[in-house]
DNA sequence: TTGTAGGCGTTATCAA
DNA sequence: TTGATAACGCCTACAA
């Protein structure tokens, strides 16, 4: 119950020192004396004194501390941006406050609220792809509030966004496809809502078009991209057998996809070929092992955090789009013998 | 730059009312009359009042807030408690900060200080596999600060802990290699200084001991289960023929083992079982399937979570042992045919 | 080098 | 039902 009952106020009188000199010397002020600094830090030490950053944060209207919201956390993707940007945010002296919108409109207005309430210097978001109103977001980045977007863009005008080249990526990961002889190419897409499913859809449909290869509405496949999505999905294919290769939006559908196809006879990638996109753990761990797109993740959170902490240091706001290039990961799910 | 300059003094300026009574409308205090209160929530959403957590916590002394320390947030198992601990937050209208330690001791001293030091009302935590100093929660803890210790339990007397029946579980893996055939079963261990690996193990020894079976000294692989460990211990083991079966502390060792195994020309399960330990998600997709331990992830959140809000608020301690029950999902790695 | 005094934005107490 | 006032713990001009 004593959590915190010491402030500089104790110390204070507990040495006959004004609060004013304890707060200094615990800040390391050089306006102290040596030897003024040594007896406050001891005394503080023992008497288990901890600041109350609230107060400190209220006071200087600052808060070093910056918040990152996320779809979820458990995404291998995700759980890496993180990574970088506390890596960064580390360096220069920042707190990080995580959330997870669980991909929910409702939640991540929310979360936003909440981080701004507390008074976070920035924040880092890679939108939910319940999203399709960015209201919440135009308001604070009128007043000049840093935010900025990764992966998943505000689709809004003017804002600063690290994305990665989905639209090479998804091109070079549909030729390769190509390339390895598949003649009727399917794609599962994520929703249309979304910029960046967007992006993939048109780097795929750029492929096609050029190798002069007709597009079929129905080899698209538009969904959540969720495990079962990808059962769904899978389903769909076997009525349409002269589909021999797939380029998936993401690992997690071309998987389940794969595993539900692999139970009903098929040979892959003999019958069916596939990519996949963001190359998860466990896409090098199946079999057949997954082809995909790396994105560059930790680097991504290392971009991103540098250029919050220089707006929220020069109140400079870039308002441009950062492009990050990706990688494609040969693997044996697209390599017919 | 605007950010939350708006205060409950600009709105009651603004309305020519008191701000102690902007202060009752906007937290929905009956002592207001209705036809004010509507004014006020008028204006607020007007000018875009924001609240001020900072103050309002700083005045209340409550954050309605607590801390959660995982060793990293990528790992699954964590990510579910996490999403159990949410769960019942948001339900108790508490805000949630997490943490990730990445199993350093430094990291973790240090988040719980930036925790205390942002007054959380109480803390969730797993230690970290770096940790075997427990003095920086000693500290608190006999001060009455909310803590509990979850999967990971806190070695010293009397604490809150949430664990699973790691020694039931393990006992129960070690016996199904043993009825399904194994002769020689190793086991790889997690760091001896973590309570919960010294159950895993004790739960492996208590078997072979049911079943009569020597224990060998030379089958037992300590090490931090990393990746590139279960690579190592496969080396090991490789040099050792007789062995035909590997109970594993956690999935991730045992994973890349047996892929590393694979590429050495062995056959799994016929020349080696495995069974693992957390379910991973991974662990369902590899080939040949892996065998091991279920927790119950999102439960333990929730009842971890719920003992620290009635602690919170009852402010009773209960210092006392809550044990989980895991579960055995077989899978085809230990079975031989 | 140290002390004085005032305020950050909110809420609780008391009085009206 | 509303208003005046003080305080949460800290920091920072300014003065000494």
């Amino acid at each position: 119950m004593n959590k915190g009952k010491i402030t500089i106020h104790d110390i204070s009188k507990n040495l006959g020192i004004d609060s004013s000199t304890v707060s200094r010397a615990l800040n390391d002020s050089p306006r102290v004396s040596k030897k003024t600094k040594e007896k406050i830090l001891k005394k503080a030490e023992e008497l288990g004194y901890q600041r109350n950053s609230l107060a400190s944060k209220l006071r200087t209207n600052r808060t070093n501390t910056i918040g990152v919201i996320v779809p979820r956390i458990s995404r291998h993707f995700f759980a890496s941006v993180i990574s970088g940007i506390e890596e960064t945010a580390f360096d220069a002296g920042y707190e990080v406050i995580i959330c997870q919108s669980l991909d929910s409109y409702e939640r991540e207005k929310k979360l936003v609220d909440t981080l701004l309430s507390n008074r976070v210097d920035g924040i880092l978001i890679s939108i939910s792809m319940g999203t399709t109103n960015y209201d919440h977001f135009e308001n604070y980045k009128n007043n000049g509030f840093p935010i900025i977007f990764f992966d998943r863009p505000c689709e809004v005008s003017k804002n600063t966004n690290i994305i990665i080249d989905d639209l090479k990526a998804s091109l070079e990961a549909t030729e390769h496809l190509i390339l390895n002889g598949c003649k009727n190419i399917a794609h599962f897409s994520g929703p249309q809502t979304i910029e960046l499913y967007r992006r993939r859809y048109k780097g795929y449909i750029a492929a096609l078009e050029k190798y002069n290869f007709p597009i079929r509405e129905e080899f698209i496949f538009e969904s959540n991209l969720m495990k079962q999505d990808g059962i769904q999905c899978a389903k769909e294919i076997l009525k349409l057998p002269e589909i021999d290769g797939v380029f998936s939006a993401n690992d997690v559908t071309a998987i389940s996809a794969m595993q539900y196809l692999k139970t009903q006879g098929k040979k892959l990638p003999e019958d069916i070929a596939f990519v996949g996109f963001s190359n998860e753990p466990i896409s090098a761990v199946i079999e057949p092992s997954l082809t995909t797109i790396n994105q560059p993740d930790f680097e991504m959170g290392k971009v991103a955090s540098t250029l919050l902490f220089n707006q929220i240091n020069n109140k400079t706001v870039l308002n441009q789009t950062t492009i990050l290039e990706p990688e494609l990961i040969i693997r044996k799910s697209s390599i017919k013998n």
